[in-house]
DNA sequence: GACGATTTGGACAAGGCTGTCTAAATTTGT
DNA sequence: ACAAATTTAGACAGCCTTGTCCAAATCGTC
């Protein structure tokens, strides 16, 4: 109550602590049974909440989605920028950096809890919120296509690629590295690493036939027609 | 009654129309609110059905979901196998058959309403049947992929590219022809005819660079051909 | 036109869920 | 240890949904 105490985030601790838990339940169960067939009790006590302290934190059901979303967005979007920062910009062995930086966005960012439930709530509940999942759009793919096209194009102009139009390389790049995962996305399983692997090499591996330097030394003239091109 | 009279369809014309209709109906309603938030009233509704029609014809809930999966699983492969009997197999120009050969694929089997529908379906109810979706599965990309890659097997038998595994080239195939589709599709979204195109020319102009007979000083006119492109 | 099968609309019970309210128990900061 | 805030359990009303039943209307065929 005394002026100049803890302005803002008064509820101390475990506050904060149950609001988490409650949305990470609910993100859960959100997946698992969708809107419709979600049940507040069983959030509550997949939280380890009384159904009271929910309703509490979030209002209602929708708030509470909402939340969840918001929450989900968020903490994958700085994994993604976290993992993009380890992209390759002085690459030694391009072939493997780049599949190494295509397994850690997988493992980190697309396979990992977050990931695959903001995924599938996007799919979803995608079209019930367009406002919601228009806000994901441009913070999610919105900034992160770029960052990972300005890598590509940084690292055609070092003269690594051989790269037209960088949004296109990168897209077609995620397009590849996650071919041989698209069955298991669906069913909203987890591809086991050495899939993620398996999918992530024969993908550079093409990306690099399509956009590498063309390692046959025969001819140099080749390559500058190319690079001009 | 008597016997050797239409001895197993018995049920004339317009029981079978109206359980068509009953199908399609649930199909949409399915997709739109998911399995929990379906309600029977209002399929029968858009069905132009009453709803003991509904329980007359499919029993209960689950039951009509399975058929509704069962119907969309079937069309969609005779769509699938349809479009993969236009496979390019002696190319004139390879590049524009096989962007034409993507296009249709796209357009009559992936962003048609049988297919947005039974692949957000997958998506959404996957996990509850497991059995079920294991059959289309099966009856999917078990047999769709297989025949794919035997195409373009043949292509590079015929001389007309270079591939090492052709399992890897269809799903790389697959992956990039699509790779500028995939917000469209997370959101539920049916893209535009000349995004289709659009990604469509991207992915095969990339394939190509990837798979297509290097112009190793071989013909002069494919050579300039390539380096337009 | 007549007959049997199908469809219809409406009523109905049983059950589930959301969101609110209360009083008691518990935690938190001081 | 105290006081305020938070949490809890339970009850509750209101609403919606599924699936069943039944009598009347309709359809399709002979």
């Amino acid at each position: 109550m005394r002026p100049g105490v803890s302005p803002d985030i008064f509820p101390p601790r475990g506050h904060e602590a149950k609001r988490l838990s409650i949305v990470d339940a609910a993100a859960g169960v959100f997946c698992r049974e969708g809107f419709a067939g979600a049940n507040i009790d069983l959030i509550a006590a997949e939280a380890g909440v009384s159904r009271q302290t929910v309703y509490n934190h979030h209002g209602d059901k929708e708030k509470l989605f909402i939340a969840v979303v918001r929450d989900l967005t968020e903490r994958c979007n700085t994994g993604i920028f976290a993992t993009i920062a380890t992209f390759p910009d002085q690459p030694g062995d391009l072939e493997a950096d780049l599949i190494g930086f295509a397994v850690r966005l997988n493992q980190n960012c697309i396979c990992n809890r977050d990931g695959k439930f903001l995924r599938k709530l996007i799919q979803t509940e995608g079209e019930r919120y367009p406002e919601l999942f228009a806000e994901w759009r441009e913070q999610g793919p919105g900034r992160t296509w770029p960052a990972i096209a300005a890598r590509f194009a940084r690292l055609a102009y070092g003269g690594h690629l051989v790269i037209d139009d960088p949004d296109v390389a990168a897209r077609q790049f995620l397009g590849l590295v996650n071919a041989e995962l698209q069955t298991t996305f669906m069913l909203g399983g987890t591809p086991r690493e050495d899939e993620v692997v398996q999918s992530a090499t024969n993908g550079v591996r093409t990306f690099l036939r399509a956009f590498g330097k063309r390692p046959s030394a025969a001819s140099a003239k080749k390559q500058t027609a190319l690079a001009n091109a």
